[in-house]
DNA sequence: TCCATCTGACAGGGAGCCCTGTCAGTTTGT
DNA sequence: ACAAACTGACAGGGCTCCCTGTCAGATGGA
């Protein structure tokens, strides 16, 4: 043991930039490094020493940042979908109209989203389901989700006369519904356009939305 | 090499069973031993190593049954799916009465079903997402309930108007959504009854059949 | 009885991953 | 200039898993 107990008192500037900057640039290629390769090779193929080697740093930088893999893991989702959260916002934001025409355009954002984005949209729709911690945070993520589209509804059609978990497990059934339609669309199993893609899920929205309603 | 090329031509009979009773008991074995650990451990926990100890049987006779861990792992997914098919099956059919009470009385065999099995409910809802080789085979079930569902709705409401591929996704849709549900609630995330579970998910079928007729 | 088959237990090599540690070379503050 | 901090490269131990191989003991047919 040396003289100090804290020993991480002393930090410098390098390369020009604080410590900070340094470390928050490093956690930053970890975690894109992260969602590449969730997105391009799977979760199975995302280990530490791939994630390293992907993001070109030494593996002692990984502790820096991550407790582990699985901090990692939840860490690349986290960013994945707050990507998508952002898109959706913006759609819904930026549209003028109807309650109606801010679904769709939500949907169609997300569409897009989805077309542009196939790797960052495998690592939300199904590589999110392929490891516990991964898991626990999609749910967080459908759940928060659900509830969105369940206030959505209510502001569209009134207050329902359901419970709130009524009311939450119908939401659910809509997001996780639609989740696994466009994974089956990306697995190339389902041949959809975008606009009938948005049909249906401003229809299917409709139909379940006004149960919250007249049940 | 020896005299003979094909070695395996001569069989006996052991401890009174044909050769291919013990093939048969063992794979049969490995398949239960497997979804056990798939139910109760999760994927990451069910190599080739546990599978075997777990059933009592040398890895010499896993290669006797299966090519590999993905193999098993399919198979442990089949025999669990059958066992789900089974259960609505019957239920469909020792019910009397109108199609929506048949609808009906699916869901609450399967609810119940559920209940009655967890670490199989976990197989089927949760863990046939975590690789790759059960993911496929997952899409392959959702797409089967997916028509089934399809079917039972033109019987209901008359043939749709729409596209059959739209018609299908509609029917993915209500049985994505349900399958979530059902395993949030089994994650303790949702309080709902089983009545009130049965409720939710026919009220729903109801809305979203309805939509392949009148849409 | 004798030999071939069957079975279970175990050994061990090769591989990948996790995690720690070392070490030389670079950059910075004094 | 010099010491301290920072960085990248790499080594290596411990672990688990996959897969093959060996070997002794049990069982059944000729």
């Amino acid at each position: 043991m040396s003289t100090s107990a804290e020993p991480s008192g002393t930090t410098r500037t390098y390369g020009g930039r604080s410590a900070d900057d340094r470390r928050a640039e490093r956690r930053e290629r970890l975690v894109s490094a992260t969602v590449r390769l969730l997105g391009e090779r799977g979760e199975g193929a995302t280990s530490m020493t791939a994630v390293c080697a992907e993001a070109g740093l030494t593996e002692r930088y990984f502790y820096e940042s991550f407790t582990g893999r699985d901090a990692a893991l939840v860490a690349a989702l986290d960013a994945v979908s707050d990507d998508i959260a952002a898109t959706a916002v913006a759609a819904i934001t930026d549209t003028e109209g109807t309650p109606t025409a801010r679904a769709r355009a939500a949907l169609a954002a997300l569409a897009s989203w989805v077309d542009d984005h196939p790797g960052d949209a495998r690592v939300a729709l199904v590589e999110s389901s392929a490891h516990p911690a991964l898991r626990l945070r999609r749910r967080e993520l459908l759940g928060t989700f659900a509830d969105l589209v369940v206030t959505e509804a209510t502001e569209l059609y009134g207050p329902s006369s359901w419970s709130p978990s009524r009311a939450r497990a119908q939401g659910l059934i809509y997001v996780a519904g639609l989740a696994e339609l466009v994974a089956a669309r990306m697995a190339g199993e389902l041949d959809l356009s975008t606009d009938e893609l948005v049909e249906i899920g401003a229809d299917s929205f409709e139909r379940l939305a006004r149960a919250t309603l007249d049940g």
